[in-house]
DNA sequence: GTGGTCTAGACCACC
DNA sequence: GTGGTCTAGACCACA
């Protein structure tokens, strides 16, 4: 379900935390469900358990998820404002990179058009 | 006409080279006219001229400037259309994590027009 | 392996690139195996880390290598097709200014051979 | 008869010097006849003179031409033995690293072929 | 440990 | 004056 891009240039625990997201906005992961601990997801993912903590406790600080000591980790809620949040910002400078640019509006909208109807992977 | 956020995440060189890009999208910096010289530019900034020729390497990479050693540094041509398509790879990326993380087509749309509408600052 | 000489006039990181190159093409660097760290090579060589990583950062821009941040560089694959290029660019001029000053073609082809076959070192 | 790429990152003298040396090599510059003065040549490349007198003084210590002071710069005879021995050693670094990156030789052949048939120009 | 960025200061070739 | 190369040494993020 979760697939990790070791070569690419963005971080593997920010893979991660995307992919997380996905999965819990889709419903996958379900508020109060348990993810998998960090040692069975770095196992099954290959990659380095101190990495999969990383993006556990980047996503706990954003309210995500919630850890049990002993127990392990849990949705918190499927309420995604604050990483909508960031998300927006993240969108914004990029937004006006492209109009400094010089790119046109309707050049915009298409690619809109493309990713919200098209099948539309993921961005790593 | 080109301030540097030196507290900034975005790395120096990168944040000159869109400026750079926004003020030859705006026409300020014509074709064939001069650059700033390294050194000039990067007293003017108060930073090191490595930084600046980091910068100017990196456009005239993208085909932006190019290079008369001993004399200085031009601007090739107004057409950004490489730039573009790295910007657009880069917004690519970031609305499919928007719409990952459940953020509503109608929201970025408003986005959109804040940025293309309002007088909009830079990204750094 | 990799022997620099500080006192040509040809930049260090080129030698580097080409030397890594030459590797690559005898197989002893092969896909997916990683290279010296920069600062091993750096030190093995008694040069600057800088240094190092700017012949690594050029051969990573013609695709020969690529790097995982945090872990190391790795060879990408041994197509030298885009370096053939490029060298062949250099070449053409070379013979052009051969042929203009008079330059026979046999004394080419003796060239040729002698450095096709002759065991041939480097051409710092 | 002579044109210069300003643009390009071959150094204009030695622009210069190779064409004045193929001029010589096709028999247009005579033996004893005499060259532009340095001035004349300047204002009609439109580069600058001190530039010209680069390249002179070049092909002055290559033996190719001889200056009479007072009197101006002639050709000192159309024997290019020692321009042939730059050049063939420019032809050997450049054939090494083909053969270290792992051009195939029948590849060579074909390009000495191209050019000695072909209508070849210059090689800024 | 890895590479990425930045600074300060040096020397060189070209114009 | 210009840009190009190199060094030494610092700090940061990532794994």
């Amino acid at each position: 379900m979760i697939t990790i891009d070791t070569r690419s240039r963005v971080p593997i625990y920010e893979q991660l935390e995307k992919q997380i997201i996905k999965l819990i906005n889709l419903g996958i992961y379900e508020t109060d469900s348990p993810l998998p601990s960090v040692r069975s997801m770095a196992c099954e993912l290959g990659i380095n358990p101190n990495t999969v903590s990383k993006a556990y406790k980047g996503l706990e600080q954003q309210g995500v998820i919630y850890t049990v000591t002993g127990k392990g980790i849990f949705v918190n809620s499927t309420d995604l404002s604050k990483i909508h949040k960031q998300t927006i910002k993240a969108l914004k400078n990029v937004l006006i990179d492209a109009r400094n640019s010089g790119i046109q509006k309707p050049t915009i909208q298409k690619i809109i058009n493309e990713i919200w109807e098209g099948a539309g992977n993921d961005s790593n």
